[in-house]
DNA sequence: TGCACTGTCAATCGATCGTTTTAAATTTTG
DNA sequence: CAAAATTTAAAACGATCGATTGACAGTGCA
């Protein structure tokens, strides 16, 4: 059956530009890669982006859109697991949370594991860009409340909020690397990448887990 | 008593530039701010930079070191007395970490508070000057490796390490967000900047205290 | 006063960028 | 097959970039 769209990955010429994109988007950084380079890498002509996308910023933005359906399936069934256990772990959360972007990070299949590299180069282009792929992303994100009510009772809303968002961001960087040329600044030396998924697990669920040192009135109890 | 180097800042073109470059270079992004840009901040003309500098590179250069030993003077204190408690605990390695970095980040004095976001941005530029600024901070990560033993013992070394990189990195970037255009991705809702500091040392010290999930021997134990 | 040095300036270089136009080639469709 | 729609290709546009030049003004010293 050719053609076929759901087994077999296509290879347009629109194909081939997201994908020569998504890998040197994730090496080169989203403003230093020029149009250019991707169309030659892609085999394609440099007017290819206008007519297939726009410009590169639609260009940028398609890739986004590209995978974030499909990292949501895979973190599902995790997520909903976690949400029908009668008392919620900071593991949990932190197994719902990385698996997915781990399973993205170590895949073989076209260039997915550039994608956690370009999200993160992402983060460092303009507020444009930043702000449609945080949009993109916010439901994936603000499904974890409940879970982190649930699992950190005794932690201010806000703080529960903050540790998420810190260890998200982190978690995702640092898988990013195992594809990107690695940061010296984290190095992990002699880490298998397997490993490195497992340890994650373990540093996001004792960050959320850490005592709480501040009081938790700063701001006057109103009432009760 | 003119001049004075220690107590009041200069007002060269030399230091114009620089406290311009510090301040739009860490909003905008190291390839995204144009010299032209720079030169104009600081009233002075486009050939300065290659003047006082040499190169835009050169400029970035000279900007990471203007303020490294300022902050390893910082942390002295903190760490030395960390080394002569007894016992060292995670949090006494997240304090001599993370409040240097704050005390930079909550500075009022000229372009301080933008320091951590320039080199925040640096990691997202040209390998070259990656290499660089990790070259310049490896003195001050370093040192920490003996207080982790102490206070990991059982902890594997590797992972003593991977931790602490990764708790490192992201406080930085959490004390960046402070000055720059805060993420949405860590958008800490309502939260004092001060109080930020301390909810980053909890966060630090229990990610480092978590404990480790995989068995320590993953490689045969040598002899012994 | 004459000279060397430091600092600043306007002007411009070559290169590269994202984008656009126009037309040819290809595929689809009637 | 022929017309229409889709896709690709070459060429160039205007803009902006970092880097560089050479002239000009201020300074301190002999």
């Amino acid at each position: 059956m050719p053609g076929d769209r759901t087994l077999r990955e296509r290879d347009d010429t629109s194909t081939r530009l997201l994908d020569a994109a998504e890998r040197i988007f994730a090496t080169r950084g989203i403003e230093a890669a020029s149009v250019r380079a991707i169309t030659d890498a892609a085999g394609a002509n440099v007017a290819a982006v206008r007519y297939h996308f726009g410009s590169k910023q639609d260009l940028v933005k398609a890739l986004v859109e590209r995978r974030v359906e499909e990292m949501a399936e895979c973190r599902r069934p995790l997520f909903d697991a976690a949400m029908r256990r009668d008392t919620v772990t900071s593991r949990d959360i932190a197994e719902a949370w990385v698996r997915p972007l781990a399973a993205m990070a170590l895949d073989g299949r076209g260039t997915r594991r550039a994608y956690l590299s370009f999200i993160v180069v992402i983060q460092g282009a303009s507020p444009e860009l930043r702000a449609m792929t945080s949009a993109a992303f916010q439901p994936q994100h603000k499904q974890f409340a409940p879970l982190l009510e649930r699992a950190l009772p005794d932690i201010p809303e806000a703080v529960r909020w903050f540790r998420f968002a810190l260890a998200a961001e982190s978690t995702v960087r640092a898988l990013a690397n195992l594809d990107r040329a690695r940061a010296p600044w984290t190095a992990h030396g002699g880490i298998d990448d397997a490993d490195v998924v497992e340890h994650l697990v373990d540093a996001m669920a004792g960050l959320l887990d850490s005592p709480c040192s501040t009081p938790p009135a700063n701001r006057a109890p109103s009432a009760r």
